[in-house]
DNA sequence: CTATCTGTTATATTATAAGTATAACAGATA
DNA sequence: TATCTGTTATACTTATAATATAACAGATAG
């Protein structure tokens, strides 16, 4: 799985790397029981510090995306990723409330918007 | 339109208000030409300080959703808000893809998450 | 047993963002 | 002229992001 950050973005370098091990494991890259580099490695292959990392593995475990065993290191949740519950429904509305009201102020109607959606779920199943 | 700001959440209060104003302009509670309350007014009416206020002045005006004379205050753009261009489909695409992508991870499929975003939407417009 | 790998914790430092507080400036208008 | 507008400047506090060293504890390969 390539990592690509970007150093210059307004999004905080340990976000970027959390969304793209997330998308990841969408895109199934990486699967269920699968181990992912060591916090040093991957500080080291990416460019950035080990704490960095190791607040990533930390969120993606407080999310239930990994485990992590002392000695084997970061694993993809062999029990696969939970189900949507009703705190990541309302974080997910949350979030995607703004999107949608900034992209109808800006005249795109319903079907144009839903396009949109489905292109970037193809777009990640597809990958 | 009412202001409501959660001080408590995680998303910065400055955000939170211009997510609002937006909406606001998405289910036309304001509409192109009104005016918004002065820096001033709005922010001693929800309690916080005056910069900030001008901090998300200063953003809509930067994204047309608004104008701002020396006189009349914050006006809604009497042109109406500008087309989404490439900047602002680029922009969409880039907060969308890691929500849709944990939405992968979670078990939802695309004519759920399809059904969600289309929900979203119309709860926005039924205002 | 020991060297080496894991994550983990602690402490410190730097830089930037978020939010507040006062104060003053300049243009428009009643 | 007094009062409203946004604007600018300066200062301060707090929180977040990111880095830097260092050390600790468990597991394991040699």
């Amino acid at each position: 799985m390539l990592i690509e950050l970007d150093f210059e973005s307004d999004i905080p370098i340990y976000k970027q790397l959390k969304n793209q091990i997330i998308e990841g494991i969408a895109t199934k890259q990486v699967q269920p029981g699968d181990t992912l580099p060591s916090v040093r490695s991957l500080a080291s292959d990416i460019g950035i510090n080990l704490h960095t990392v190791n607040k990533v593995y930390g969120l993606l475990k407080q999310d239930e995306y990994i485990q992590i065993h002392r000695q084997k290191g970061a694993v993809i949740n062999p029990q696969g990723i939970p189900e949507a519950d009703d705190t990541f429904r309302s974080k997910l509305e949350q979030e995607m409330r703004p999107l949608i009201a900034e992209s109808m102020c800006r005249g795109l109607d319903k079907h144009t918007l839903m396009q949109m959606c489905r292109q970037y779920f193809d777009d990640i199943q597809g990958e």
